[in-house]
RNA sequence: UGUCCUGUGGUGUAAUUGGCAACACGUCUGAUUCUGGAUCAGAAGAGUCCAGGUUCGACCCCUGGCAGGACAACCA
């Protein structure tokens, strides 16, 4: 019971893959294994929708004791790259699984696969079609009209054999002929019109290099790929629901009983506020809206990991969502209300002045400078205290003073009291105005007698944080907000496009004041800047002048209640 | 006019396989707070797509509708 509270989103019941594979452990269907495996296409980089599934199948092996392989899906040498495979590698490492010594690749099958294929070929099961592709497209039909029979659909079992092994010695140009299994060209089922299995490629594998020049159809390579892994629950996205057919009759021609694997199909993630397909995300990155895969506005790992989402987050977010197979649009608010959590929990606390406004305390003795206990982490007291300086002219956040302030406003404003967090509590006593009529500068007076961790003293209702403008870092800041303002950003007007919602204000770049203790901070540190939000080291910064990226703002009920009442 | 899949609060997922719907996010109160954060307490919000049927009893089973999605690359 522990245990399920801890994978399942929803305590102790179960998905319905869950489901399924609890059925197939009582009954052994599976022999008692659970084996599963990860299997993208190294032709693009993993988005959060990939970390569902990652953790999905990742997942379900380690709750029921099982395995899980990494196998990238190369198949298509035109669109496979090893920059991508390198790049999916570190990611799902990163998300914190590990896929131990069981990396593999469908090329490494495709000797299996020819030999099966030639099974096939002679059973009178596949055959050697010359047409070409146009001619294959318009005979197979359409969903409710049958197909036209190919006329080498009968060609003679050796005469098949022979043009097979030829056109794996590469006798033949692309695109001149194919192997298709031979199903049902009036099938309702349009992957079931002799789908096909080979096409002739004369292109550069990242594996194989030349030695192929006949690559196989995802369909034909898939579930042969998980037999020969041993796979026991093949899990897909609801796409391919509609393959499933074609999984199993291969599986049935090939007479695969024993340690057959079943295909199991569950919806795949949508967020609101973003896109997700991999067209999308590239036409961002290409038409530079975005700095790149990994702009941490991308939905991306990559993004994701650069804007200082934690691993541990997104792994909670992917269990929360829960796995069904109902199409699904989940709100950006969960995956933020998972970092928030667990930044609160453990980002250590600093002080940072976004937008800065100089204040000064008239009483604080000119020259003084006090080393401030302040709590590393209040959620985490024994993390112990770090030091901050406070003098007589420091730093505070523009919109914590108000000259004319609203009814609930409580901050700073003439002649009300506030305190400094970690220091006194402090009276603001005039302002000081450019020509414009700009604050330049709050005068204040401070109270010696309040000095934080003194006996108690007066309450006030608000408390601010500040930076000593003596001892303050610059630091550049990325405000970084939702890449789109509506929540549905495909959803356009004929002739419009999804980048017609892009939010203008994705990324404001400002320039802040740090407490000296952020000195070294090193990229990919977190923090939370106390009052504002969580930020992360980006990897841009140096020593000498850091950068941060905003990973999410802090909740903000008081910005609630102003745009509540307009 | 084809085949397959799916319909449960605003969102997502449950309901011990027939016992009058639970959890999370979100929303709204209040308490508390040296973060308008966090925390704590509480509230509102669905009668389960619709119509019939079976049953003492239906989200669950049956029948018929309706709605949404997927499928017609030599992509995966």
């Amino acid at each position: 019971m522990k245990e399920d509270n801890k994978h399942s989103g929803q305590g102790g019941s179960l998905n319905f893959l869950e489901q399924i594979i609890e059925k197939d452990l009582a009954m052994a269907t599976t022999g008692g294994r659970v084996h599963t495996r990860f299997p993208p296409e190294p032709n693009g980089y993993l988005h959060i929708g990939h970390a569902k599934s990652i953790c999905l199948n990742f997942g379900l092996a380690a709750k029921y004791n099982g395995k899980c392989n990494l196998r990238f899906d190369d198949t298509n040498p035109t669109k496979e790259n090893v920059g991508y495979v390198n790049a999916i590698r570190e990611d799902i490492r990163w998300l914190g699984f590990d896929w131990e010594e069981r990396e593999y690749y469908a090329s490494d099958y495709f000797g299996e696969l020819f030999d099966m294929a030639v099974v096939l070929i002679r059973q009178g099961d596949a055959y050697v079609c010359d047409m070409s592709g146009e001619e294959i497209a318009a005979g197979r039909g359409t969903p409710s009209v049958p197909g036209k029979i190919s006329p080498w659909r009968e060609r003679p079992v050796e005469e098949n054999l022979e043009l097979f092994e030829r056109m794996r010695k590469g006798e033949f140009p692309d695109g001149s002929r194919v192997v298709r299994a031979k199903i049902d060209m009036a099938s309702p089922n349009m992957h079931l019109r002799d789908p096909v299995m080979y096409r002739i490629m004369h292109a550069h594998h990242h594996r194989t290099a030349n030695k192929w020049c006949i690559y196989p159809m995802y369909d034909w390579a898939h579930g042969q790929s998980d037999y020969l892994e041993n796979i026991t629950h093949s899990i897909c996205t609801l796409e391919f629901e509609v393959h499933r057919p074609l999984y199993n009759w291969f599986l049935d021609k090939l007479g695969i009983s024993q340690n057959r694997p079943r295909q199991f199909e569950f919806a795949r993630l949508n967020l609101n506020y973003t896109v997700m397909s991999k067209r999308k995300l590239l036409e961002l990155v290409e038409g530079r809206y975005v700095k790149g895969w990994d702009d941490p506005r991308m939905p991306t790992i990559s993004g994701l990991r650069r804007r200082g989402y934690t691993p541990a987050s997104i792994r909670v977010f992917s269990d929360k969502v829960g796995v069904a197979k109902r199409e699904n649009v989940i709100d950006m608010a969960l995956l933020e209300y998972c970092i928030r959590e667990d930044l609160n929990r453990n980002a250590p606390r600093v002080m940072t002045v976004i937008n800065p406004v100089k204040l000064v305390i008239e009483n604080y003795p000119e020259g003084q400078v006090e080393e401030l206990q302040a709590l590393r982490n209040p959620e985490k007291p024994e993390e112990g205290y770090r030091k901050v300086p406070f003098s007589k002219t420091l730093y505070i956040e523009q919109g914590d003073f108000m000259e004319d302030p609203p009814k609930k406003f409580f901050r700073l404003s003439p002649g009300s009291e506030v305190r400094l967090k970690y220091a006194y509590l402090i009276r603001c006593e005039s302002v000081v105005k450019d020509q414009q009529g700009n604050i330049t500068e709050i005068r204040c007076t401070y109270d010696p007698g309040t000095k934080s961790g003194m006996a108690p003293t007066r309450k006030v209702k608000g408390t601010l944080h500040w930076v000593s403008a003596a001892h303050a870092l610059e630091a550049e800041i990325r405000l970084y907000d939702r890449l789109f303002e509506v929540p549905d950003p495909e959803n356009v007007a004929q002739g419009g496009n999804f980048k017609d919602n892009i939010n203008p204000a994705s990324l404001q770049i400002v320039r802040g004041l740090a407490e000296p203790g952020l000195r070294d901070a090193m990229p990919g540190e977190r923090f939370q800047f106390e009052r504002t939000g969580y930020f992360c080291v980006d990897p841009d910064s140096s020593p000498g002048s850091l950068v941060f990226n905003r990973t999410s703002s802090l909740r903000d009920s008081w910005a609630k209640m102003k745009d509540s009442q307009g």
